[in-house]
DNA sequence: GTTGAGCGTT
């Protein structure tokens, strides 16, 4: 009995499924069984997990086959604490096929047959894609750095409230550094446009991108010629030939991209 | 090895 979310949707009809969240990252429907079955009838357990990693996402979809046992369920489990966390348990609001339910109960798993988008609202938001879906498990860790604030700065405002734990913003040092970014980009970008293709600057020293690349490649092979005596202390250490290994040449790919 | 707002699969 711990196939759940195994063997896909086995009935969602006539089940009331039960939303499960802030459980850890390692709570399995094994784990939920036992719990939420002491309170009454378990028709499917689902843990949402990753497609990349296959790691738990952090909630489960409990079902019921009964709405009282469920309603019993979400008052005796919610802020309940498991595996040393307090977990959440309300009623669904949303099914499986990202349908608006009443209270957690599935009818019929909507058939379109009959009213297909007639009362619906004209335009369906309901989801796109994987690719949704996806970029919100990205953000929900820390890949919140700036990607994704950065396109959604303007309506990141009120597009979500992350204000539960994430508290403010980690940091608001981006501004700076992307327009310095765009500057020295646009820099030999508009020259290289402008310019002729083939007046490329064969000088190494006079080149327009003094941007902090990888001053080694022109200053390394330049001093360790001249200073033939004196080939650099720092790669004479063993130190400092780690840190040059550490950046071998690919540097400005990532500004310039 | 980490994380933490939220709504789901064959």
């Amino acid at each position: 009995m711990s196939h759940f979310g195994r063997s896909g949707p086995p009935d969602i009809t006539d089940t009331y499924s039960l939303l499960v969240l802030n459980i850890t990252f390692r709570t399995t429907a094994d784990d939920l069984f036992p719990l939420f079955d002491k309170y009454g009838k378990v028709v499917d357990i689902f843990i949402p997990r990753d497609r990349r990693t296959g790691d738990s996402r952090g909630f489960a979809f409990v079902r019921y086959k009964y709405a009282d046992e469920a309603q019993k369920a979400v008052e005796r489990l919610d802020g309940r604490v498991v595996d040393g966390r307090e977990i959440t348990v309300q009623f669904a609001k949303y099914g499986p096929n990202a349908e608006r339910i009443h209270k957690g109960r599935i009818s019929e798993s909507f058939p379109r047959s009959k009213h297909r988008s007639r009362s619906r609202s004209p335009r369906k938001r309901y989801r796109d894609d994987y690719r949704d879906r996806d970029h919100r498990r990205r953000s929900r860790s820390r890949s919140w750095d700036r990607y994704e604030r950065d396109r959604y700065r303007g309506r990141d405002r009120d597009y979500r409230r992350r204000s539960r734990s994430r508290s403010a913003s980690p940091d608001y040092s981006r501004g700076r550094g992307r327009s310095r970014y765009d500057d020295d980009r646009r820099s030999p970008s508009r020259s290289v446009g402008s310019a002729s293709p083939g007046q490329r600057s064969p000088s190494p020293r006079r080149s327009p991108s003094p941007r902090k690349a990888s001053p080694f490649r022109g200053e390394s092979p330049d001093r360790r010629s001249r200073d033939g005596r004196s080939p650099t202390p720092r790669s004479a250490s063993p130190l400092g030939r780690r840190a040059d290994s550490r950046s071998p040449s690919p540097r400005n790919s990532d500004v310039d991209d």
